[in-house]
DNA sequence: CAGTACATTCAGTCCGTACTGAAATAAACG
DNA sequence: CGTTTATTTCAGTACGGACTGAATGTACTG
């Protein structure tokens, strides 16, 4: 792996781009795509020269890819250094990162959301309005959270049920 | 408008924040948080004094908001100038974020997948892994487009049909 | 326990996006 | 039309997050 192929790089830094518009540092993003690409496991050093970046920048990165709980540590017979693996369950690795962002931004988006319909006073010109335009904002960000427990739970074989079940009653309806 | 009161400062502080999480500039959502809460539509002018920010800053960002199609100018009797308001539905506000997103980013990395599994050279070494992975992310993507356009059909209430749905299954499946 | 290998921390720097304000452009008025 | 008012463009700057490399910390090894 010390040497990409073309394609290896292609999805390295499409990966890393992906990454920096949904607010993952690129670094990150790419380090997690050589691992996932990667079928052993690779101590920091290999992946900061396979990647031109600094040693302690993969530390550091390492260390926010763990807390996603995508990639991990495992040692290898032999060697005292750390290796890095990624999870290859491409759903998991998803589901994992969707509940995270959710409770990072959704819930105190909710949070806020409650605060401040608590924090409405009545009497304020335009009350009512500020009321109604919240409550619409704060019943949305509900239903995405209710939507997400259900996925939460279900197998992922059954979202893909849910898939024809649309269809079909997108037909029955039109 | 020109005064924000706490709970409006409290909600465009927030949603300015939140944007800058999904890629998405500070003051643009700044703007569509103050016009989302305004009941009239304001004037350029009037949005950079509320926010403290640049006029030419207020247009840029404006036409951001226009180009997602959540935005849009309106012109008041005996005012030459442009006024701004934002659509009320959070719904589909949200639907026509995701499915502009999807265009820019899902899109072109289902391409790009694509791409990767046709110029894969089956000599190189461990092609045959980089299939495996790549295909399996290729897949992912594939589900994810699916659902989309299964979404982007329904309408509104049928979601939380399929919501009750989701939880009956599981109830008979666990 | 001295020496070595590896990992982490952190102060300083770099770099890119966001922002400003001046200038250019466009549009509306009288 | 010239003047006024509104909007956009753009060159320069400011700011903040990302990155580096040296220093420090930690854990093996003989």
């Amino acid at each position: 792996m010390a040497e990409l192929t073309g394609v290896q790089k292609q999805y390295i830094l499409h990966w890393g781009e992906m990454g920096t518009r949904w607010g993952i540092n690129r670094t990150v993003a790419q380090i997690h795509a050589l691992l996932y690409l990667s079928p052993k496991a690779l101590p920091a050093e290999e992946i900061a020269e396979t990647l031109s970046v600094a040693r302690s920048n993969v530390s550091t990165s390492i260390r926010e890819l763990e807390t996603w709980g995508i990639v991990r540590a495992v040692h290898v017979l032999g060697d005292r250094r750390e290796h890095y693996e990624s999870m290859k369950d491409v759903w998991e690795m998803f589901r994992l990162v969707i509940e995270q962002r959710k409770r990072r931004e959704v819930d105190p988006t909710r949070e806020m959301l409650r605060r401040c319909l608590a924090d409405l006073d009545p009497k304020e010109p335009g009350a009512d309005y500020t009321r109604e335009r919240l409550g619409a904002m704060a019943g949305f960000f509900e239903a995405v959270t209710e939507l997400h427990d259900q996925m939460k739970q279900l197998p992922t074989g059954t979202v893909r049920k849910l898939l024809r079940m649309g269809t079909k009653m997108r037909k029955k309806a039109g």
